[in-house]
DNA sequence: AAAATCGACAACCGCTCGTCG
DNA sequence: GCGACGAGCGGTTGTCGATTT
């Protein structure tokens, strides 16, 4: 992989500073061989995930437990999905993006099959560059030069769509990359009542990253929910999304579990009638105003596409 | 055909956090 | 409270195949 010379510097480097992995003389590096990869797997798949640092040694492999970790976690896992990123995919990615930021691993943790590396790595060469070309700041999903007249407007529809898909608080649920050359607008899930909210609650501004984080963990959704309605806890993504405020999170987990529990329910969760019902006690977060914004952000679509079709979200209007 | 350039992505690095003794 | 260790994260780099000159 990378060069011996540049490599020895670097491990001389790193040495001096006593790192303990990775700096041991005599490893490995570089890119896997088939061979270390089936002594990885067959250990695993024996003894289990875990033990990085004594995993090498046991399985017989020269390589740093870091290295192994990675390898693992990026390449060999079953679960890892390779191949091209779909447009639905992407679009979620640049939803999950413009709430979270560079959290790479939150954002993967809602796309089943794709690790944060791999994501990671199609942000930088894929969707940045699209968005620049876009006249869209990557960091900010703002425009890069709102003032300016001479804005170089996105020539296909799709690219069209997308940066509407980026300037707005919330699109379809499904994907923001739906194409509307039929002339009808696509449905926003997001009522009125929503509307109101974002009018008359200054912390629930989208565009402010730290608004959007606080109120993502002070609810749990950062780390509670997943792109196929199960949930899991990612207690590091709290701690780095509130700055502190662990509390907050902590305070409403019983809610997001039982709401999480109706989720997975989704004949419980059809009933709540999310959007008008005042006092949903089985599931609080569903009550709240900004409730639709998260879960259509961690990619519930299944979920909402299922109850929440335009339709659907007429007749709630017209209530 | 050879060299230069580019794009994609696997892998590495430094750092932080949580846990445990 | 402190240090060591394991684990995980985001940023960066190096390699390699494809494309262009």
């Amino acid at each position: 992989m990378r060069k011996p010379t540049s490599s020895t510097a670097t491990a001389e480097a790193a040495a001096a500073k006593s790192t303990p992995c990775c700096v041991k003389v005599g490893l490995k590096r570089g890119p896997w061989t088939p061979e270390e990869d089936e002594l990885l797997a067959n250990y695993i798949k024996k003894e289990g995930e875990g033990r990085w640092r004594t995993l090498p040694k046991k399985a017989g492999l020269l390589r740093c437990g870091k290295s192994c970790r990675l390898r693992w976690m990026n390449y060999l896992r079953p679960s890892v999905k390779r191949g091209q990123i779909a447009p639905d995919e992407e679009d979620l990615i640049l939803r999950l993006h413009r709430l979270l930021g560079n959290r790479w691993s939150l954002i993967a943790g809602r796309i089943p099959g794709r690790t944060d590396n791999e994501i990671k790595n199609y942000w930088n060469t894929h969707l940045s560059k699209k968005l620049i070309s876009q006249g869209i700041d990557p960091r900010t999903h703002k425009p890069l030069n709102p003032q300016s007249s001479d804005q170089p407007k996105p020539s296909s529809s799709k690219a069209n769509h997308l940066q509407e898909s980026l300037k707005e608080p919330i699109k379809t649920a499904s994907s923001g990359l739906e194409e509307t050359t039929s002339g009808s607008t696509a449905h926003p899930i997001i009522s009125n009542k929503e509307n109101e909210y974002f009018q008359n609650n200054s912390n629930a501004h989208l565009d402010d990253q730290y608004h959007t984080d606080h109120f993502i963990a002070s609810r749990g959704y950062t780390s509670l929910l997943n792109y196929d309605g199960s949930f899991g806890m990612d207690l590091r993504g709290n701690q780095r999304l509130v700055n502190g405020e662990a509390e907050d999170i902590n305070s409403g987990t019983e809610d997001v579990f039982s709401f999480l529990n109706s989720l997975i329910n989704e004949e419980a969760f059809q009933q709540h009638q999310i959007f008008n019902e005042p006092n949903v006690n089985s599931a609080p977060a569903s009550s709240d105003p900004l409730f639709p914004i998260a879960a259509t952000a961690f990619g519930l679509t299944t979920v909402w596409e299922s109850t929440l079709t335009p339709s659907a979200l007429d007749q709630n209007e017209s209530k």
